[in-house]
DNA sequence: ACGCAGGTTCCACAATATGGAACTTCGCCG
DNA sequence: CGGCGAAGTTCCATATTGTGGAACCTGCGT
């Protein structure tokens, strides 16, 4: 067998094995890795114990196999941003390429939004870096599609419009209804005049929204007649990071 | 060398190099590693190099060694919830053998206090279960934990009672403030009479409070002059979960 | 009771993994 | 600028491990 390297067969064996495991996403049967992997099947087995006993893998009562131990301990006490930032870095780099404007991703924490990755505008007319600012959630495309997927709960009280392009409580309800129905969210110059953005979400493996990755820019650029198309391709990208996270549409 | 069985041993060793640069939370350096595997510096290097290959480690750029893209995969794609009632059991048994107290465990998402585990009461006259159930959080013990910490925004307007034990917001303020000072939370009767609970929180890596843990029972039990007792030991249990998570007080 | 699928154990032997030595690279210090 | 030492990599003779075919075990369905 061709070997990348000598002295290792053993452990690129075992690796490939628990690959198997790790990226199916469902539990794996004994029959159905040993297909897999190629191997005899008693080399199989004795890798596969290898692995439960290192807690890399575990078997449940029916004898298939999950990850282990070590990656519910990394998985723990790991934050995750910088993965899911790392999974949404490929989708971000084409929105960029795709429109010249910036593009954020954002995720729901504590019941806030928060910007955890940017690329930035080619234009010299671009947003400012967002990271670590807080805006009001409800004039901004991504909180609207955290509110309208329910992630994020709409404040009590009077909602504050930094623009004059302030809405009603029951016509932002519509418009998040809207966001749900078409799978996007806009905020035209409702952050700021001459700034708009489009939003849509990205789906953890159960469905659920985790994040929403963003375009931004002024418009004068942006216009009208372009926000369905942007949108689309939004929802293409958003919908790429959530495959990426074993999310099934 | 001993071996627990034959023919993994160069499994065994490479699983057992990974173990330490996940367990570790910092970057590893190759001569920490040879030092703590005890191996010829030539295994380690080759072992490593196949870890690296099959995407179990990396490298960053001065060479150390991090978790590599297949935890991140995991991670990136796997609700972690279970993993940290995975972590957290053994605390609530112990907690729960001590007290013989419903134990819980809960997390904050989406702005909301969810109930992820419980260990029953050994008592008849024990709480409901609690996962699934959603409460004022303001008249529970758990709330108080969240919004002391900060990870839950206190809801603006009116703040409803279920029992006759009403606070107005700056009592109730006040209290937040001492479930800091104190480490534990306390409801006493306000979410319904006869029902006492004590909560405290659990801590990541990073220090922030991302679950809390409580107990709860009926308050012919559950006296008075038991609480800061109860509290203490709430608080430890907490502090040996957020161990679990690499959090160092 | 029998057959079969899923999975485990045994062991002769082929071939891999080992580690000591040699080597490379880089930063620090005189 | 050269020497030195630490960190890390590569080489290869050889010891010993990992392999897979065969035999075996267990549970379930007929």
């Amino acid at each position: 067998m061709t070997a990348t390297q000598a002295g290792s067969q053993a452990v690129d064996r075992a690796a490939a094995l628990l690959a198997l495991v790790v990226e199916s996403g469902d539990p794996r049967t004994f029959t159905s890795l040993v297909e897999d992997v190629g191997l005899a099947k008693s080399t199989t087995s004795r890798l596969l114990q290898a692995l439960e006993r290192n807690r890399l893998v575990r078997r449940d009562r029916a004898g298939s196999f999950h990850p282990g131990p070590l990656f519910a301990v990394y998985a723990a006490r790991h934050d995750t941003t910088g993965d899911l930032v790392e999974l949404a870095q490929p989708a971000m780099d084409r929105l960029s390429e795709l429109t010249g404007e910036t593009v954020n991703l954002a995720v729901p924490r504590a019941g806030e939004l928060v910007q955890i990755a940017q690329v930035d505008s080619s234009y010299l007319l671009g947003a400012t870096n967002w990271l670590g600012v807080s805006v009001p959630p409800h004039c901004t495309a991504l909180g609207k599609v955290f509110y309208a997927h329910r992630v994020m709960a709409l404040q009590k009280g009077e909602l504050r419009w930094p623009t004059d392009r302030a809405m009603t409580r029951p016509q932002l309800e519509r418009e998040l209804a809207e966001v749900v129905r078409r799978g996007w969210a806009l905020a035209w110059e409702e952050l700021e005049e001459g700034l708009a953005a489009i939003a849509a979400p990205v789906h953890a493996a159960d469905g659920s929204v985790v994040a929403a990755i963003s375009v931004s820019g002024a418009t004068t650029r942006i216009t009208r007649s372009e926000v369905p198309g942007l949108g689309a391709t939004l929802v293409e990208q958003g919908r790429t990071i959530s495959q990426l996270l074993g999310h099934q549409p």
